[in-house]
RNA sequence: CGGAGCGUAGCGCAGCUUGGUAGCGCACACCCUUGGGGUGGGUGGGGUCGGUGGUUCAAAUCCACUCGCUCCGACCA
């Protein structure tokens, strides 16, 4: 590509609008052009990163069996209310409505309609099984887009789709796909780590999700240092780390007024104390009922643990009506001593003494409770959230906590939408069974962002050879210099026919511009062909990762180049 | 949806408190200059000041409403 044929808008200031690195390079560099929030065009520099993504899924993809295909994006109600989805998505899916009034949404995601396809199509367990997946654009109503392509409205997705005739094949299929995730990953140049993983409106019973790690991610990652253990946080079960120091003595509880202090921070000023000698307790509503949510000062709870605990979706903070009927105190002066309502423990409240808690009164608190003389040991479950010392329940080790973006998850997702979307087979003794399925997810243009969170410096965008949108540019650094400037062209249609994909940088810009623009955009190799050097025969050759050049003569350039180019790619 | 902030030229911003002819830098066009890390100089074009309504002799500036965008939270195949 000649530079001036091409379209490459970059832009020298950060833009307002982005926060995080990959999201301003992206815009800087000409990647991306937003035309409304969570909505982006992708320029063609980053069109050719997408594909580039797309076609390592492909290859990976295609060597474990799984099969493309592409399903509509534009679906009818009514599939989803048979699933039983309809609702269940609420808000995030996008509707809308043709010319005669009928009901349509914008996909989020395809398992109603590829489950269809195989109630329609698959009778037999000869049929099976079967592996399908598909590259498109997903729609979902965000409430709140950003990091530009991170978290956008409408972005691009590989959504794949299991069927197998048992669990047993099932699991197999499961454990393909894992590893071929992880070869996926790789291969675009992504330290991403799977971890285990909640299953949220997928339903289904194993899932782990593929996370880069990065300081602007949205999810939280516990990863044990002993013995390798990584979750979500959101699941990730742990021993609290213990605050106790010396044993205590319990003391004699008594109530002490403290009026218009709530926060356990405020209380923890007031009694000159630590959070950890607390016992939070937060009135919660489950199925509609109250229920006495206690863990210790420093902890936080974890709704998605408290929901499972409970054995129920309907979890929520109770209003402030509730808590005063169930506790008799204004919000913040809640605590176990002598309270009726069912009460859950967080582990972190275990070995507590002389706590500090609410006493069910305005304005006041108690002080020494200790359990179980002061109140009955209420219900235990791991519902903190996870934080960095925690223990490991798999080896005591101590667990870290970093952040990640969520690039791929797996879901080994059962029969669910099998039984409920009638995709069923005969099986060798003519019985009739559901299809055991599983359900396999890249964001693809979340995945470059992620690429570039973790491959950039203060120059720009450095991208792994796979991924680059041109893996070479050669920058003819004088444009009067007609025998440079022609060397430049030969080497340019050199590297072309040599199957290298290379852009010439033929304006007449200064030296500075050109190395400025083509460290942005991330160009792996840059063919420098410089007065000097080139009088002596020579051009310089200089690597975007790490700066090492070397010069070599004119001639001999073109065959370096992909030597390094090929290298680069090569190391999987 | 709760909290915070921002909308002035393609981009980044100043001007608003205290109302009085809309500015700066970059980018863009042309000329000269320069040619190894956003070269220097000159000339020039480009703005319904997000929108609507109000106050006023006069509104980018004050008031009300509204739309959009960003961040924190809630939420999240």
């Amino acid at each position: 590509m000649r530079y001036t044929n091409g379209f490459f808008p970059t832009l020298k200031e950060i833009p307002q609008e982005a926060e995080i690195a990959s999201h301003q390079l992206m815009i800087r560099a000409g990647y991306i052009q937003k035309l409304s929030s969570g909505l982006y065009t992708y320029l063609p520099l980053g069109l050719r990163v997408i594909q580039k993504v797309q076609n390592i899924i492909r290859e990976e993809l295609g060597r474990c069996g799984a099969i493309e295909l592409l399903m509509p994006i534009l679906q009818p109600r009514e599939i989803w209310e048979r699933s039983g989805r309809y609702t269940l998505m609420g808000e995030l899916m996008m509707k809308c409505k043709n010319r005669e009034q009928k009901e349509f949404i914008l996909a989020p995601t395809h398992e109603e309609i590829v489950t269809d396809i195989v109630s329609r199509r698959v009778n037999s367990y000869k049929q099976l099984p079967l592996n399908f997946y598909q590259i498109q654009t997903k729609f979902r109503d965000e409430l709140r887009p950003r990091f530009g392509v991170v978290r956008a409205k409408e972005f691009i997705m590989k959504d794949g789709y299991s069927f197998d005739a048992d669990q047993e094949g099932a699991d197999k299929t499961y454990l393909d796909m894992y590893k071929a995730y992880e070869r996926i990953f790789k291969r675009c140049g992504l330290k991403a780590v799977p971890v285990r993983a909640d299953t949220g409106v997928m339903g289904g019973n194993e899932s782990h999700e593929f996370m880069v790690l990065a300081a602007s991610g949205e999810d939280g990652i516990a990863i044990c240092k002993g013995c390798g253990y990584a979750a979500n946080t959101e699941l990730a079960e742990r021993i609290p780390a213990s605050r106790e120091g010396g044993k205590e003595m319990p003391g004699a509880m008594s109530e002490v007024h403290t009026p218009e202090l709530r926060s356990v921070d405020e209380l923890a000023a007031f009694f000159k104390t630590d959070p950890h000698k607390f016992i939070k307790t937060m009135i919660y509503t489950a199925g509609g009922d109250p229920v006495a949510v206690l863990c210790r000062g420093d902890v936080d709870i974890n709704e998605v643990k408290l929901k499972r605990a409970l054995n129920t979706q309907d979890v929520a903070l109770a209003d402030p009506v509730t808590i005063e009927r169930a506790t008799g105190a204004p919000v913040g002066f809640a605590g176990p001593v002598g309270l009726k309502i069912r009460m859950i423990a967080d582990l972190s409240i275990h070995g507590i003494t002389n706590a500090v808690t609410g006493a069910n009164k305005k304005d006041t608190h108690v002080v020494n409770v200790n359990m179980p003389r002061d109140f009955k040991a209420p219900e235990f479950a791991d519902i903190g959230v996870v934080k960095a010392g925690d223990e490991c329940v798999k080896c005591q080790g101590t667990l870290d906590v970093q952040r990640g973006v969520e690039v791929g998850q797996v879901f080994k997702l059962g029969t669910k939408y099998s039984i409920t979307l009638d995709a069923t087979y005969l099986d060798k003794n003519g019985e009739k069974k559901p299809a055991v399925m599983g359900c396999y997810g890249i964001g693809v243009s979340r995945t470059v962002a992620a690429i570039i969170e973790q491959n950039n410096d203060e120059n720009g965008i450095v991208w792994p050879m796979a991924i680059a949108p041109y893996e070479v540019a050669v920058l003819p650094i004088s444009m009067k210099d007609e025998a440079l400037v022609s060397a430049a062209m030969g080497l340019y249609n050199a590297l072309q026919k040599l199957g290298i994909e290379a852009v010439i940088d033929d304006r007449e810009e200064s030296a500075g511009i050109k190395f400025k623009d083509a460290d942005l955009i991330g160009f792996p190799v840059k063919v420098i062909l410089g007065p000097k050097s080139f009088k002596e025969g020579n051009v310089e050759i200089k690597m975007r990762k790490d700066g090492k050049s070397t010069i070599v003569p004119c001639e001999e350039a073109a065959l370096k180049v992909r030597d390094l180019v090929n290298q680069e790619k090569l190391y999987v």
